[in-house]
DNA sequence: TGGGGTATTATCACC
DNA sequence: GGTGATCCATACCCCA
């Protein structure tokens, strides 16, 4: 039985290509063209019951920033007060320095659309199933204007009204303490397979907020809540707490959408650890990689440099930055020394994707503009010359590589109208699967993302669907809806919940896909 | 061979 | 429902 609002396109076709025979050898190998708060109580307790096993490198690091973060609040305490202090005294002078704010003409021509829910809109969910597209919500200021100060508050960052920002710290703050100290753990056999039928779109999961084209999308790792954070074209950050009417208390203007304008141009990528719940890093082709840091309320500059960055990852138990700048590069920020540890040049042209294997965080597979997607080993890499441990060449631009859940396999996609999966060992075994990626202009290219197994990926559709791509039967599978309005790009699944998937597109809206 | 020009594509606001 | 604007991606063609 097909639930409502989710129509699946059956038979499914079967698009495998056979297995390709490798044509490049393993090792060693260089690119074709190498240039390229908790109470004290509360923590004691934490750390007695933690004293009685042996810690596992995410949990140490985890009560490393508990601790960190416990010292931070205190005197964060001690701050506000004096905050609150002077408060009064700049009411009667000015800004000592006023925050440059240039918005874009365009941006003032397509304001934001905020997020208003059926239901605070008092509009009947039926009405929306039915087909007809939501009405369309009020206008609303434009997005707030990006600063290209180094240091920059999170309110002054806001185009929120004023003390909203209050209810995103706090929850932050809330699922902080609730956080899991173990990392999110994947489907294990025990599980059983994710029913994709059951996957459905309700019109309470359905906002645009953002305006303009999404070209990032990331769900904060809390095991209760599902927060998600998408980066825009105009540079703005914008947070949908879809779960906020949990809260109780909510007015009906709390609509759980927080936007932030941290950047002066698209954002290309946004990443949060799981041992580090409250820093949401951000990167964009501005040059800047921000990191909003919630308890602190800032949304500060980490590094700046003089070339658009393309891609922003971290490894897992790793607080270095790995991003992609410029013309093939790719650079590692040391968080804590504050400065560039090493500088590669990988690829001919711009490195879309970088991603780490989560059986082993050596392992790092990136996708370029000149058509390839590599995989590296950490530990051979060096600067003179750099060698991947295999090379994936696809026909045209490769806009993303991302491992499996468990490790063992690679999904490529690329422009040239085919999703590449590879598996087995060193990767060697090539399965290419025709799909339609040609986006055009005027949208985010596709970019084919995991489930919460190995047996599937999920991909854009030009026909206003998800494409959901068996890699144990070799079919495609449609999941259609008549909520969806417009063609999702960009995908993001939730490191805990199974079954529930953020779909976004280049309208601004997100499609948020549940599991019942 | 490299740089410049152009075609392609979807979405949204406005009429 | 039609139309114009968008313009931060890419491939391809042509010409110097």
């Amino acid at each position: 039985m097909i639930p409502r609002g989710i129509t699946v396109s059956l038979p499914a076709t079967s698009l495998f290509f056979p297995p390709l025979p490798s044509t490049k050898p393993l090792h060693p190998l260089t690119p074709p063209h190498p240039k390229k708060k908790k109470s004290q109580k509360a923590l004691s307790l934490r750390l007695s019951l933690m004293a009685s096993k042996t810690l596992t490198e995410y949990e140490r690091k985890r009560l490393e920033n508990i601790k960190r973060n416990d010292e931070m609040i205190a005197s964060l305490m001690l701050q506000r007060k004096a905050a609150d202090l002077s408060s009064s005294i700049k009411r009667l002078k000015p800004q000592i320095r006023p925050l440059k704010r240039h918005s874009p003409e365009k941006n003032n021509k397509t304001p934001v659309v905020i997020r208003r829910s059926l239901r605070a809109r008092g509009i009947p969910p039926d009405a929306a199933a039915k087909g007809s597209p939501p009405p369309p919500s009020p206008p609303a200021p434009p997005p707030p204007s990006p600063a290209k100060s180094p240091s920059l508050t999170i309110r002054e960052a806001s185009s929120n009204a004023p003390g909203k920002d209050r209810r995103l710290i706090e929850t932050v703050a809330r699922m902080c303490e609730n956080a899991p100290l173990s990392p999110p753990k994947r489907m294990s056999s025990t599980d059983g397979p994710l029913d994709l039928r059951s996957l459905k779109l309700e019109p309470e999961h359905v906002a645009r907020i953002i305006s303009g084209r999404i070209m990032a999308v990331q769900f904060f790792p809390f095991v209760d809540r599902r927060v998600v954070a998408v980066g825009g074209k105009f540079g703005n950050v914008s947070f949908w707490d879809v779960d906020c009417g949990l809260d109780g208390g909510n007015d009906a203007d709390d609509d759980g959408v927080y936007l932030y304008g941290p950047h002066t141009s698209p954002v290309s990528g946004i990443s949060i650890q799981p041992f580090s719940l409250s820093k949401v890093l951000t990167s964009s082709y501005d040059g800047f990689i921000r990191l909003m840091d919630v308890e602190k309320e800032t949304f500060n500059m980490l590094y700046s440099g003089d070339d658009a960055i393309y891609s922003l990852s971290q490894r897992p138990l790793e607080t270095n930055v790995y991003f992609g700048e410029g013309q093939g590069g790719l650079k590692i920020w040391d968080e804590r020394a504050g400065k560039v540890l090493s500088s590669y040049s990988l690829h001919e042209k711009r490195i879309n994707t970088i991603d780490f294997s989560s059986c082993n965080a050596n392992l790092m597979a990136t996708s370029s503009t000149d058509g390839t997607a590599c995989i590296w080993d950490l530990r051979k890499i060096s600067k003179h010359r750099p060698g991947s441990l295999r090379i994936h060449q696809h026909e045209k631009a490769v806009h993303s590589a991302y491992f499996s859940p468990s490790g063992s396999c690679l999904a490529t996609t690329s422009i040239d109208n085919r999703i590449g999966i590879l598996s087995g060992d060193n990767f060697m075994d090539v399965s290419m699967i025709r799909h339609d990626n040609q986006t055009g202009r005027w949208l985010s290219s596709f970019r084919a993302i995991w489930g919460w197994d190995d047996s599937h990926v999920f991909v854009g559709n030009m026909k206003r669907a998800v494409d959901v791509i068996s890699t144990v039967k070799k079919t495609t599978t449609a999941m259609e809806s008549p909520l969806m309005t417009a063609i999702p790009c960009r995908f993001a699944a939730h490191p805990y919940r199974h079954g529930t998937l953020a779909s976004t597109t280049s309208g601004g809206q997100i499609y948020m896909w549940t599991s019942t």
